[in-house]
DNA sequence: GTCTATATTAAGATAGAC
DNA sequence: GTCTATCTTAATATAGAC
């Protein structure tokens, strides 16, 4: 992935001309901002100081250009969620791990996050990678709950899958929340949760008489 | 709030045209699956069988169109979620009644889901709505928790400030897990959390040999 | 209340010079 | 690799007839 970055090689086998990687920053932070439909071709060119034709040179289509901007920042969080979920002592470090990288990015939780709604329509050309997208972080998150409770980091009893789930949920609602009010601790809020996870601690049952639950419709 | 609809009243206090309600039905759909940079008047016209003028006369520019769309389905969920979560016996089950209530409604969820993603930008027309109705849902939720603190129905040490939050933020990812795949559980991974909340069942703890967590960047 | 016609601006994309 | 010039289509919006 990432190879044969078509027509714009340098040198026999050189990956990415200096250009075309500052048009990719400068389209992520005008998709992030104004979202895909809302940003256009001479905008980023203009950003650039390119004309729009000098633009369509390296991105021929405005997807194309929307496509490297997805790819050039996928490598990064993907390959960082992995690894710091998978071979960190503690997985659920590596989670939050993530979200700590994030709170310092907002460029890029921006475009992920504005760009992904907008994908939720079937014709967006994001469309595809971003429900892919997304079963991959349940995944990942799966298998570190998984891991955590062989380290008997949780609750043996915790369903994987729906907290997995839920922290897929949790960490994109929350990065909406930050960005209408930067003030949110996303790390906190975050680790809040899986604090729920958690071997439940030795604490005294403050008031046991009634725990029932609202019982109803869990059914949906 | 929603009176005065200008210059579109049949009778002498008549509130909504029929052809109004038509068009805000219809753009709803389309700002949720387009969003609303990607959604164009002629569209919306088109869809209704009115000519781009004719859909002009009754809201003379695209953000009027917008906040009509807004306040036309603001009413419905806001003070649903305000009974629900206030005069419920359960305050807690007023949060998932909500939730039972978006699972069967696509268009509503995708709209606000979309439209609130794209409104992060400072410069879009609906920031200031939904900045501040992210603020007023997590205050809706807070005073749902305080209550079902007040009755017993949570632990007593809860955070109530970060609960409300996790709340809102998850409820509003799950929606987004949804709308990329509409078999994701939203009222049970949602009651999950809840359940997370409650006094702690009298289960005798499996393993308590480790409940260290992770210590790192939770200051963030 | 709805239309046709039009103004103005801008969109994505191509052709071809340099 | 970048430009100017241009094509085609479409955007928001207005004027004024019916």
């Amino acid at each position: 992935m990432a190879a044969a970055r078509n027509g714009t090689r340098r040198g026999p086998y050189a990956k990415s001309s200096h250009q075309r990687d500052r048009i990719i920053e400068l389209a992520l932070d005008y998709f992030g901002q104004q979202g895909y439909h809302g940003t256009s071709m001479r905008e980023i060119a203009r950003g650039t100081g390119l004309s729009q034709a000098g633009l369509l040179y390296h991105f021929p289509t405005k997807t194309d250009l929307l496509t490297a901007v997805l790819e050039s920042r996928d490598t990064l969080p993907e390959v960082a969620a992995r690894s710091a979920v998978e071979r960190a002592q503690d997985p659920l470090a590596g989670m939050t791990a993530v979200i700590v990288d994030n709170a310092s990015n907002r460029q890029l939780v921006q475009m992920f996050t504005v760009v992904s709604a907008e994908a939720t329509d079937e014709r967006h050309p994001a469309h595809g990678y971003f429900r892919q997208r997304s079963q991959i972080v349940i995944a990942l998150m799966r298998a570190g709950l998984e891991q955590a409770v062989e380290q008997g980091l949780v609750r043996r009893d915790l369903n994987v899958d729906y907290a997995a789930r839920q922290c897929q949920a949790l960490m994109y609602g929350l990065q909406v929340q930050w960005l209408f009010d930067p003030s949110t601790d996303m790390v906190g809020l975050f680790q809040h949760l899986l604090d729920g996870f958690a071997v439940p601690t030795p604490r005294p049952p403050p008031d046991a008489k009634d725990s029932r639950r609202a019982a109803d419709a869990s059914g949906q």
